[in-house]
DNA sequence: TGCCATGTTAAACT
DNA sequence: GAGTTTAACATGGC
């Protein structure tokens, strides 16, 4: 469920809630949630791997984290694991085993909207400046950073970098100008083409390298390791994927 | 049945 | 205080 992509079709699904007002609210979300009775829905905005709940004078931040889920209309699921649910008159919403915050509206000015790989404003330079900043950062980190590529999740890299050939612990600085484009270029159009899979309940049988034992090229066996100061496991092959 | 994982934060260390 | 490591969260798939 929640790498940005995922993130990008519950938008989808809690959409037509906007302009709608708040009839209840519970959940054991830790703050009160009388405040949201009677504001409205005005827009739902996603950053990488969060929503945000736009009310009158809160947003709602909401984040799956690994196993978090959600529901529309159907509570699906034990009252014990609801974190929030949202009435209106046309229906509700339910998030499960997540982090929930209220945050200042305020906040959302704060929030570097281009780093978001799935965003319309996504800036491709921006995120080529800062990589170049951080030369000794391993691509296996910089693609799981957050404030680079908002929305990557573990996924999208090892999947990301089987496609442009470069092994995970490779340093960001000994990559050559044209490989880094490719790296910030294949980040985005993976991301979108992961959405498309996604919706169409195909991600799965997409995959190359991620939970695979073999190369789809060569036909040698994957490496399976836990690279970089994430410790996050990669799938590679050692022959088709370069060390830089 | 038991282990592991699409993730982040905060506490507990050095 | 900085930087690093560990634990907590808690579900579902294999």
């Amino acid at each position: 469920m929640p790498e940005g992509p995922s993130i990008i079709l519950m938008k989808e699904s809690l959409q037509p809630f906007t302009g709608h007002q708040v009839t209840e609210a519970s959940g054991n979300a830790k703050f009160e949630k009388e405040p949201l009775i009677g504001q409205t829905l005005r827009e739902i905005r996603t950053f990488g791997k969060q929503t945000y709940l736009v009310l009158d004078n809160t947003a709602i931040r909401i984040h799956l984290l690994m196993f978090g889920s959600y529901s529309i209309d159907e509570q699906t699921k034990p009252d014990k694991s609801l974190r929030l649910s949202i009435h209106f008159k046309t229906g509700s919403i339910y998030f499960y085993t997540c982090s929930v915050k209220s945050v200042e509206l305020e906040f959302l000015s704060g929030i570097d909207w281009e780093a978001d790989v799935m965003s319309d404003i996504w800036n491709p330079e921006k995120a080529e400046k800062k990589l170049k900043s951080k030369p000794e950062m391993m691509v296996c980190d910089a693609l799981m950073d957050q404030d680079i590529f908002s929305g990557v999740g573990n996924i999208i890299k090892n999947e990301v970098l089987f496609r442009i050939g470069v092994q995970p612990e490779s340093k960001i600085g000994n990559l050559p100008a044209k490989k880094l484009k490719e790296l910030i270029a294949e980040a985005r159009n993976y991301s979108f083409e992961f959405l498309e899979w996604k919706r169409e309940f195909v991600l799965k049988k997409h995959w190359l390298v991620h939970t695979k034992t073999t190369c789809p090229k060569c036909g040698q066996k994957l490496v399976k390791k836990q690279t970089g100061l994430g410790k996050r496991r990669s799938f590679y092959c050692e022959k088709d994927q370069k060390l830089y």
